[in-house]
DNA sequence: GCGACAG
DNA sequence: ATCTTGTCGC
């Protein structure tokens, strides 16, 4: 049974417009429900490459908690959007949806690589994704786009609240000892606490949570590619 | 007017 | 995101 994915809107705005429509979709997001982490049992990975002018989105599902690959999905479009902070949805959702479509497995959640609320008008990529499918989303950044935070403690697991005009928007999350923490959102259907847990849950020995990881190395960048790994494209 | 600024 | 080799540290 694939997903829902509804037609929201149409991907090719202005600047100007697409802001307007941010303010319009922000309303909407739901930030109180709980993820089902007790229920879980497939996690989606969503992440974005672009090269030569070509956007490539990588939709990766992996069991739960096993965290083995179950479905890869793949799509590519002419990059139809700059890269403007703020509007990363613009430059990335269409491409994204695209590789939804295709989509036969049924996650129980998606991480998206990005910010869920934890930006400008609390209306980040994942977020936005997550306003289009009918499954809950979260999101995952490797650094900040807005909002503040006091240091946090090396211990993995620790994490600090992420501030926006005294507002926790997100959180910044240890995933492992002494590396980087990553900026943790609610992307839509979900709460801080329970995104914060969905990540820290799918992170074995790497920075970024597993569904993020495979998503990124199949939607290009071979970067940590476990050797071996043939049909690709 | 001057910095900040996901991917 | 992408352009790019070797190198330092756990």
């Amino acid at each position: 049974m694939p997903i829902t994915i509804r037609e929201l809107h149409r991907w090719d705005l202005t600047p100007a417009e697409a802001i307007a429509l941010q303010h319009e979709l922000a309303p909407q997001i739901d930030t109180a429900t709980p993820l089902p982490l007790d229920d879980l049992r497939l996690v989606g990975g969503i992440d974005v490459s672009v090269r030569d002018n070509i956007s490539r989105a990588a939709v990766v599902v992996l069991s739960y908690p096993a965290l083995e690959v179950v479905e890869r999905i793949t799509a590519a479009i002419p990059t139809p959007f700059p890269y403007i902070p703020g509007l990363l949805s613009f430059r990335e959702g269409a491409v994204i949806v695209d590789a939804l479509r295709q989509l036969r497995a049924t996650p129980d959640v998606f991480i998206v690589d990005g910010q869920g609320i934890a930006h400008p008008r609390r209306i980040g990529i994942a977020s936005h994704i997550g306003l289009w499918i009918d499954v809950p989303t979260v999101g995952c950044g490797k650094t900040r786009l807005t909002g503040t935070h006091e240091p946090v403690p090396p211990a993995k697991g620790a994490w600090t609240p992420l501030i926006d005009h005294g507002e926790i928007i997100g959180g910044v999350l240890r995933t492992r000892e002494a590396v980087h923490p990553v900026f943790v959102s609610v992307g839509n259907r979900a709460t801080l606490e329970t995104a914060l847990e969905l990540v820290l849950r799918c992170t074995t020995r790497y920075r970024l949570p597993e569904p993020i990881r495979a998503a990124h190395n199949t939607a290009g960048q071979s970067d940590a590619a476990p050797p071996g790994q043939l049909p690709l494209w």
